[in-house]
DNA sequence: CCAAAAGTGTTTCCATTACACCCATGA
DNA sequence: TCATGGGTGTAATGGAAACACTTTTGG
C-alpha cells in the first residue's frame, strides 16, 4: 500500500508506470555497435538490457531520454529520436510498465569503447547481440529497421562522424547500416552531388598508404537540404 | 490523497497518467476528413479535441486505441497505427498526462457522417479544422505527415475504400492525401501495374454519365506485395 | 448534340546501376 | 616493387513524368 499525494483531477484508478528505453547505436572501427547494460534490479537482474529509466514527474519524456543518455555515455545534443511506445500488459513481468523508446546514433571514440565498462555496459557488434530482457529484442529490431528507413531520407552520417572524415569512412557507415556493400563510384557520386561536403587539403592516412582526403560537413547547405526534403536512397 | 493498492515493486514515486488519443481520418465524397469530439470534461470542456481515453490497467495500449475507436465509430479491424507519444510535462494543464497517439484511415459512409453527431462528434474537412485543445493540433499535423509518408510505401487505399471502388475514386483518395492533382494516365498505369486489383464487369455511374468500372482488391496478391515490400511513390 | 468524366499510348528525361583501370605510397 | 586502398567516367537500363485525344451516355 502506498500513499500518493499529488492531485488526481481526472480521478482515475490507473496504476501504470512509464519508462524510457534507449537504443544507442555507435559507429566505430567501421562497424555499427549497440550499447547494452547489465540490469541492476530484479527481475532479470544481471541480464543484458537496453538503457532505461522511469520518467520523473517533472521531466518530459524527451528530456528523460536525453538525461539517461547523458548519464550513461556523457553525450549531449546528439541525434536522438523517439521510436515507438511499447504497452503490452505483461511486457514487464514485475509490474505494469509502458516504455517509450528512443534511438540514437553516435560516433564512438576509442576510449569510449572501454569507458562504458565501468557502468557494466558493453558495445556489442550488431550480429553478436545477446538475448535481451522482456521485449527489448523487438525494440532493437524495430530500431534497426527505422534507422534504415531514416537513412533513406536524411544524410544521417553527419551526426555520427567526427568533424573531419573521409568518403570511404562515410561509405562504410552506410554499409553497416544497410548491411551490404555499396559501389564506391556510385556512392561518391551521390554524396558529392548533394553538395553538402567541403573538401579539405588534408589527408587521413590511417586507412591506407595513399591516404584519403578529409571532408567536413557544410552545415548551412545541409540545413537547406533537409528543410527542402531530401531523397537519399543509396 | 488517494490510496493505491497495487504492488509497487519498483518503488517509484511516479505519478503520471497515460492516455491514448486517436487521429481518425475518414474518406467520403472524394474528400479526406478528420473526426473530432467536443470534450466532455474540464479543463477545456466543450472544446474540440481528438478522441481519447485513459489506458486501463489490464489493457495494452494497442487495445486501448482499438476500443476507443470502436466505441466512437463502430469500426473494427481497420488500419490503426501508432504515431507518436507526447510527453511534455505541461501539455495537459490539469495533471501530468502522457499521451500515446494512434491514427487511422477509414471510409465514411453517408449515414456515418451524420451518426457521429449523437456523440457530439463531427467530421471536419482537413482545411477547416478548428483550434484543438492542448497539443492536439500538433498531433494532427504529425499524423498527416505520417500518412503521406506511409502512402508512399503501402497502398493504403484498400483499407479505406468500400469493397468495390473505381480507379478515379482511388485516385481522388491519393489526391486528398497528397493535396495535389495526379495525372490520371500515370496513376492508372501505376496502380494496375501492381497487379492487386480485380476488375469487375459492373460500372458505377454515380460519378459520370459514362460510368467507371468497379474494381475490388485481391487480398492474396496484396499480402504478397507488402510482405515483399512495395514502393508506391506517386 | 453536347457536357462531363472515363479510358487509353508514346516519348522524353533523369536517376540508378553496372562495370575496370590507374594512382599514390609505406613497407 | 608490390600490395593496398583511393580515386575516377561512361554506357545501359528502367521508372517517372509529360502530354492529347477518343469514348460513352444522360440530360
Amino acid at each position: 500500500m502506498k500513499l500518493i499525494d499529488n492531485a488526481n483531477i481526472y480521478n482515475t484508478q490507473q496504476n501504470i508506470l512509464i519508462a524510457v528505453d534507449c537504443i544507442i547505436f555507435g559507429f566505430t572501427s567501421n562497424k555499427l555497435k549497440l550499447l547494452l547494460f547489465k540490469r541492476k534490479v530484479e527481475p532479470a537482474k544481471g541480464s543484458w538490457s537496453l538503457i532505461g529509466a522511469f520518467i520523473k514527474n517533472n521531466q518530459s519524456i524527451d528530456d528523460g531520454a536525453k538525461q539517461i543518455l547523458f548519464e550513461t555515455t556523457g553525450l549531449k545534443d546528439i541525434y536522438l529520436e523517439q521510436l515507438k511506445t511499447y504497452g503490452e500488459v505483461l511486457r514487464d513481468p514485475a509490474q505494469r510498465v509502458i516504455s517509450v523508446t528512443y534511438y540514437s546514433l553516435t560516433s564512438v571514440h576509442e576510449f569510449e569503447l572501454e569507458s562504458v565498462e565501468k557502468y557494466d555496459a558493453h558495445w556489442f557488434d550488431l550480429d553478436e547481440i545477446p538475448d535481451l530482457i522482456f521485449d527489448h529484442g523487438k525494440m532493437v529490431k524495430d530500431a534497426i529497421e527505422q534507422l534504415r528507413n531514416k537513412a533513406k531520407h536524411q544524410p544521417i552520417g553527419f551526426n555520427l562522424l567526427p568533424e573531419f572524415f573521409t568518403i570511404p569512412e562515410l561509405q562504410s557507415l552506410y554499409e553497416s547500416i544497410y548491411q551490404r556493400k555499396l559501389d564506391s563510384r556510385n556512392f561518391r557520386k551521390k554524396i558529392l552531388s548533394l553538395d553538402i561536403l567541403n573538401k579539405t587539403e588534408k589527408k587521413d592516412k590511417s586507412g591506407s598508404k595513399k591516404g584519403a582526403f578529409l571532408y567536413c560537413f557544410n552545415k548551412d547547405k545541409f540545413e537547406t537540404l533537409i528543410s527542402k526534403g531530401v531523397n537519399f536512397e543509396i
